[in-house]
DNA sequence: TTTACAGTTAGTCAAGTAGCTAAATATCTA
DNA sequence: TAGATATTTAGCTACTTGACTAACTGTAAA
């Protein structure tokens, strides 16, 4: 049962919401990636990613200096959370804006994004449009 | 989104998901037979149902001064969210011991139930057992 | 072997939450 | 109507958590 409940409390947040929806969609996305998606700190990210990890809803693997993360699809139930979460996925504007985001983050090779995330944005990733649900 | 997140958020709690899957085995069940399965205060319960309710998990109905609480099977992904969570409900121990502790808790009528509850204990409903897991 | 950099960990702070008691709001019964 | 009882709301406290900055740990290239 604790099991459970550390998915669904992985879950129950919205960046992380957004990272695993954004796996559903991506086989594999590096930290930088993640990161440059949520708009937020690096460490942040790491921490939010730690945590999905932990509970056994994201697997990662090193490749050279990068972390590269992807679905657990090991997990018992896991077919039951992507059958819930796959509507969301479809419908919610704020996904498919990451999902459009994604696309332009993807075109930059790695060393590009990473370049200047501790200091002034680096990629010209289209901030806003249709946010609000 | 957000909507999903409430869903989420709601069931992240363990006393929550008790009472999400004792109503996944019992039609209904009243305020108080939920107070007395998770030994908190009446209001501690009260708490946590308007939340399952709030998020669109369950629902309510009056019926004199007691009122009933149910799933809410019309949200969007509900039957992802039970097929998810029925394995769990079959293996937990503190879920079987739930099922075990509320055919008691049905077998009292609720006049006797709640007749002390803000007193000592009321009712011989057996703890202790296996509920390490 | 420096230097740069991807990622994680530690420490801090503010906001959120689960528990309690006490008080308020129905609803039934004498 | 008065009193008992079922549930909810309000207010408090302790704990949890999400965000940040700063410091640390690999890894790769100059």
């Amino acid at each position: 049962m604790d099991d459970t409940i550390s998915k669904l409390k992985a879950l129950a947040d919205k960046n992380r919401l957004r990272v695993f929806c954004a796996l559903a969609r991506h086989e594999e996305l590096c930290a930088c990636q993640i990161t440059e998606l949520l708009q937020v700190t690096g460490a942040t990210a790491s921490r939010h990613l730690s945590i999905l990890v932990t509970a056994g809803l994201l697997k990662s693997r090193k490749d050279g200096r990068w972390v590269l993360f992807s679905l657990d699809r090991s997990g018992s139930g896991f077919d039951g959370i992507l059958q819930w979460l796959n509507p969301e996925v479809r419908t919610s504007l704020t996904l498919q804006n990451d999902l459009d985001a994604l696309r332009q983050i993807m075109e930059a090779p790695r060393e590009d994004l990473c370049r200047k995330q501790r200091g002034e944005a680096c990629c010209p990733i289209k901030k806003e449009g249709p946010h609000n649900e």
